[in-house]
DNA sequence: ACACTACTATAACACTTGTTATTTTACTTG
DNA sequence: CAAGTAAAATAACAAGTGTTATAGTAGTGT
């Protein structure tokens, strides 16, 4: 009855996002999704009725494209939110625009910094129910230390004040546990 | 010999600062900074090369203003490391765009996050070796930790998910460098 | 008082943005 | 094969950016 369509809305979207990844939503604008997609600009107003559904799209994107990357890290850790934090570090050292559209930029943040950590599968909610199993008398207070700390250390990253290796990370965050856990550590 | 000057360069870099706190310096263009000083955009261009230039002297101030505003922060904290915590912490609270300016964006950091903090009158400095007179055994370490900590607290603030209060944060702070410190605290 | 000149305002240039009107293209259907 | 139609390309609009050329203005020195 008409024309085939040739763009689709993946290609648009799969075009956005790796602009995203690599040089920033700030930076994805229509004409230069366009190029990269290697067509016009009107394409991309068939899919979306604008660039801020576009952009959107991207953002909810980027939430799954997080929650995959955090069920793929390995769990080398053995302290509560100690794989938590070592995803989370990688992943805004890995993937810095990516971070910055989620858990960075506040303006019009959809989600909470909560409801992206905790995910679908409760990852927050396992490491706090495992620091309670281990005998933690306030495993939600530690959290909310632990994740102030983990915060800390990846918005770091961005600004090139952080640059510990992943073992050092780990150390890192598994004395860091230890200590807001009230152990006492004997000075070696 | 010629007419006399009636916008002055504080005139145009105070207005571009005060632009900075309330808007973010993304706001600041010439033709908004010209609105709000009540000239044309001439004037901008004839004291400032370019806005590039305006920007770097409005990061400038920036730094100043910090470092004022860290200078006058009342110390009411008594181990090391909580006063900083208290004023950076405040700072990113009260000032947002300045505290993004200078903490959050990377890209043309111009001063790196220790330079910053430690100033002109070695804030940092006098801190560790606070905490290295109060028998630390690695003072160095515990300001590392510290300073993440510190950091995520603030960065937090700026997407609304941190809102403890001045009285909660002081002793979040000192319980946490006492944590650090190696101190076994009392379950009371 | 007049001329000179530095400062300011106006206007324009070249570019980029989101968005839309118009035209061309290519496929499906009768 | 011809007609119709949806998709894509081209081009344009309106607004915004930094920057600069031009014109006007107000004060100073002779």
């Amino acid at each position: 009855m008409a024309r085939k369509e040739v763009i689709t809305i993946e290609n648009i979207l799969d075009t956005a996002f790796a602009m995203t990844r690599t040089e920033g939503v700030s930076n994805v604008t229509a004409r230069r999704v366009a190029a990269k997609a290697g067509c016009s600009t009107q394409p991309i107003f068939r899919v979306y009725r604008s660039m801020e559904e576009l952009w959107t799209a991207v953002y909810l994107k980027a939430v799954d494209f997080f929650q995959d990357y955090y069920s793929l890290y390995p769990r080398t850790g053995k302290t509560p939110f100690s794989n938590l934090g070592m995803a989370y570090i990688a992943f805004a050292r890995e993937e810095k625009h990516l971070f910055e559209l989620l858990f960075v930029t506040g303006v019009e943040q959809k989600k909470s910094m909560y409801e992206l950590l905790n995910g679908e599968k409760g990852n927050v909610v396992y490491e706090v129910n495992r620091a309670a199993a281990m005998g933690c008398p306030a495993p939600g207070d530690l959290f909310m230390k632990m994740w102030i700390f983990i915060h800390g250390a990846a918005c770091m990253t961005l600004t090139g004040d952080y640059d510990l290796s992943d073992v050092e990370t780990l150390e890192l965050l598994e004395r860091s546990y230890e200590a807001f856990a009230g152990e006492k550590r004997s000075e070696e």
